[in-house]
DNA sequence: ATACTTATACTCGTTTTGAGTATAAGTATG
DNA sequence: CATACTTATACTCAAAACGAGTATAAGTAT
């Protein structure tokens, strides 16, 4: 006998990007479902139970655990997806799945388990990592689709939409005298998506994946809708980074002011002018020298600092009001 | 018989802090359920059905203009609410209520529906505005009232908590060098609810109310969280408008640069320096003289402005930079 | 000893900001 | 219609912040 015809409810996914960084890359943790086969990477999550669970984050805590084995310090809530047919992959006809994502900092040194692991977030999205210039891809590969795709007919146009597709090109790429902007993450995300050159499009149907037929991937793609999730996280570290001192919850106890412009340029995926920095750090009164060296520069021992955690209590916003290189 | 012991599900409320502004007032829209009794203001509010409602938004829209007769224009979510007893009010033990909370913004002009008003936002929050200088209160009620709640034993003290009492109503509030930051409102909200000095903390039953025996109501209450999802709105809009081009949502086509300023004010709640947002204004780009004038003003007419749409391609992030009195 | 590395300090011209003063162009009042 | 009063707008000026360097310090590798 079939189940019963039940009444189709509302389910509450947990997920969490887990963001580290290392060698001074950004790393988000993924696990792999099916053991490590070809199945696309997955962020951890699991869904909410209010009878386990006395709240969200403590539900996602307790995922992540279970998944990972990772015991999460800064959490933070980012955005709740909802949309129908979010989870169209599946293509099954139960529960209604609403997500809830969440940002969480760790500065894990190992992960152990089996199934899951580390991957550089710019696999993902490698538009975004201007540390060493503008990457290639825009170019030679994003640009001259995106133009292909503004010539389009645009159903959407006016309704909604203040702007046009050409102006969210320039706006998202940073073009014609506008500069690039790296906060803009999930923009550019969900313009290439609306583009349908993302390999999650397709699965939503909403463009004929056969328009850009032989289309190189762009960036890694991941499971379900979480690559938007990731996008919206990356988006809100980038902001954030500013006004508070997130960095310091991926960097240990003691790092030298090179260490931290390093985790500063891997999370913005953009190079800093290291005279300015060490400034700005400096002026900032977020940091204190500790009165030690690191000796394993490679030149002159560098001072070793810690974070000040009563600068909370100083500043306004007490963050690294860093700029990118601007237009 | 009574009803089945039912499988305890989770039901997605959706909360809307629709805003606007009159006459120089941050208003927000309310529904008292209970036609115009003595019950508390509630924002309007309804469960997402996944069956009729294609996206949250879509549901959010759908309530607000049945509760309403609104049609939202910007609307944006806020955050997702989903501890337990949150509903404690009802006091039921039915299905776990989680709700998301949005922010949305309108012009309108008059609400005719029985039982929907507006209201300005500081009868909730009289401690936010400093327009006209630091509210007294703050000094007579609020502070002294604090200090002697961080004078008690501390069961939290520590664990998730890196600042003590001291320092976080230092923080919240300004004090000892501390400047006002006119962004913390969620986090003054949640000091002062800790400190079960709000009218909803007797609710969760986390303080005993006979603590502050006698206290005078600090704001307006409202129903269930929804002074919390409206402190949310509130942060949220005044970071907000500092780098993207929220305003112009609550001003009509044309404006001059003063009705702009004192909508900017009574969002932000601080004073402006006239001559320098006047220059800040027209250095961002963000508007252009109409070439019309407003001859009502009480002295020389002032030149009215319209909002640039195509500024959004030019600038990274195109909002008023204001920054209040500071410290 | 010499070249090379990285860290740190200082300089300098430009831009932005805070806080004004000065002037323009109306209305209200005697 | 002269005068005071109102509000709008323009301009000034010193302080601070910023972008892009040069200069110097203190190590390692050969």
């Amino acid at each position: 006998m079939d189940s019963p015809p039940q009444q189709t409810g509302i389910e509450l996914g947990l997920h969490a990007a887990i963001v580290t960084v290392q060698q001074n890359q950004p790393f988000v943790i993924c696990v792999n479902p099916d053991g490590s086969g070809g199945s696309e990477d997955s962020l951890p999550f699991g869904k909410f139970t209010p009878l386990a669970h006395r709240t969200l984050e403590i539900g996602l805590r307790n995922w992540v655990k279970e998944q990972t084995g990772l015991d999460l310090g800064y959490v933070e809530q980012l955005y709740t997806f909802g949309d129908r047919g979010r989870h169209a992959q599946k293509g099954d006809r139960g529960p209604h799945m609403v997500s809830i994502g969440y940002l969480a900092l760790t500065r894990v040194r190992d992960l152990r388990r089996k199934g899951v692991m580390r991957r550089c977030w710019y696999d993902y999205f490698p538009w975004e990592d201007w540390r060493a210039g503008r990457p290639q891809m825009i170019g030679e590969i994003i640009e001259p689709l995106l133009h292909k795709w503004s010539r389009l007919p645009d159903e959407d146009a006016g309704r909604r939409r203040p702007l046009g597709r050409k102006e969210r090109i320039r706006i998202c790429f940073g073009h014609d005298g506008v500069g690039w902007d790296e906060e803009k993450v999930l923009d550019r995300y969900e313009l290439l998506y609306e583009a349908g050159l993302l390999h999650e499009a397709g699965r939503d149907g909403r463009h004929a994946a056969s328009l850009w037929s032989g289309l190189p991937a762009l960036g890694r793609p991941m499971m379900y809708d979480h690559r938007r999730i990731l996008a919206t996280a990356i988006s809100r570290m980038r902001g954030k980074l500013k006004y508070r001192p997130l960095v310091f919850e991926l960097l240990p106890g003691q790092f030298t002011l090179y260490e931290l412009q390093k985790v500063v340029e891997a999370i913005s995926g953009t190079p800093l002018h290291k005279q300015n920095f060490r400034r700005l750090v400096e002026a900032g009164g977020l940091v204190e020298a500790t009165g030690k060296l690191q000796k394993s520069t490679g030149g002159r021992p560098a001072k070793l600092f810690r974070f000040r955690r009563t600068a909370l209590v100083e500043r306004p916003s007490p963050g690294l009001r860093v700029k990118g290189p601007g237009r």
